[in-house]
DNA sequence: TATAAAAATGGTCACATGACCAAAAATGAG
DNA sequence: CTCATTTTTGGTCATGTGACCATTTTTATA
């Protein structure tokens, strides 16, 4: 970008990470381009590209704006909630369908994009921060060591399930019982053996 | 494809298919094209286009391919080995950094396409089964229902896991340490409460 | 060896895309 | 109102891509 934008300006901005986000979500990486992009807008491709240098800075910019809010729903949770009901609520709420796609392609994208890798790292930096505090708060007798890998091994479940939403003839389990069981995961590794 | 084959015509497209896969890793999707295939193997775009209509059948087959070794993989170890061995197993040999960054495309195309979501279904429906049955193997008595619940928990950790290999200041925790929690998070959730 | 199938060559074509440029219109601060 | 800035229009262009076709060479088999 690099542009000098008024309040019309931010506002085209983020109606246009909105339809790329969009677009992004419903046709891949692949199908995202910036004429269809201006197109779904009813906007002139050199409009777009006013804003935007090209498809990747468009991408960057839709990441960025989406690991933003990530971060804001859950470090603004009130930090008193058990495990259980972080649990729950990354299980329910964080997740919906197209925010999970949008992980999808920015992990693939991570795995070979310098740049994305170290956004996505800050991201889940911050991310572990926060489920390390939330255990803590219920096992404030656990070690730093014993936390982090609690941390980690909660993060990768948390993004290893939401991988399996949308899998279809998926997982028929009880997330009821699903919670539990993760509940009594954490107490196994945090509880001093 | 349904194009007849000889010998030679096999080993063209296991050829067309590695150079595919390198591709795909190095640079995504997007960066999949038939003219880039046949490139970086000195054949003409349409002696690629002879064994395959396009990209998307191109990509299909690199998918099919993967997934059907990933399969053999792990259906060919011995049934008798324990959950620890298999963690390890996992965590270690099966998801080689290339191996990875398949996958994770793979998810994303998996949100959108069906085809492909069905054929992900499949591999990780065997996949369930390999680990429902190593973990039956090691605790007899554990119910159908825990042993799913189990299973889903386990896959997603490797999942999970596999996603935060490659994150730049990622997990710095101990791999012994590691498989010895989840371990123990298996011994919580499978043995009766 | 004859010959049909498979493998490979060589090329054209239409199409979508983004880079790039020039100019007009709308906006707002002084 | 004035005028610089922001926003928007309108267009060209080179490039990369896959679809498509006709043809030749190689291969295997009867």
């Amino acid at each position: 970008m690099a542009r000098r934008t008024g309040a019309k300006g931010q506002r085209r901005i983020e109606e246009i990470l909105d339809a790329a986000e969009e677009i992004l979500v419903e046709a891949g990486y692949g199908g995202l381009s910036m004429r269809g992009v201006a197109d779904r807008l009813g906007l002139r491709l050199s409009h777009v590209q006013y804003y935007f240098d090209g498809p990747d800075a468009l991408l960057e910019a839709i990441f960025d704006r989406s690991l933003t809010r990530s971060i804001e729903v859950f470090e603004t949770r009130p930090k008193r909630e058990g495990i259980e009901a972080m649990v729950a609520f990354v299980l329910e709420d964080q997740l919906s369908a197209s925010n999970c796609r949008m992980f999808f392609e920015l992990w693939a994208l991570a795995a070979r994009d310098d740049k994305a890798n170290a956004v996505l790292a800050r991201y889940y930096a911050r991310y572990q921060s926060y489920v390390e505090s939330i255990v803590a708060s219920e096992y404030p007798q656990a070690k730093p060591a014993q936390l982090k890998r609690c941390a980690v091994i909660l993060m990768s479940l948390f993004e290893g399930l939401s991988l399996f939403r949308g899998v279809e003839g998926r997982i028929a389990v009880s997330r009821r019982e699903l919670d539990k069981d993760i509940v009594k995961a954490v107490r196994a590794i945090v509880e001093q053996s």
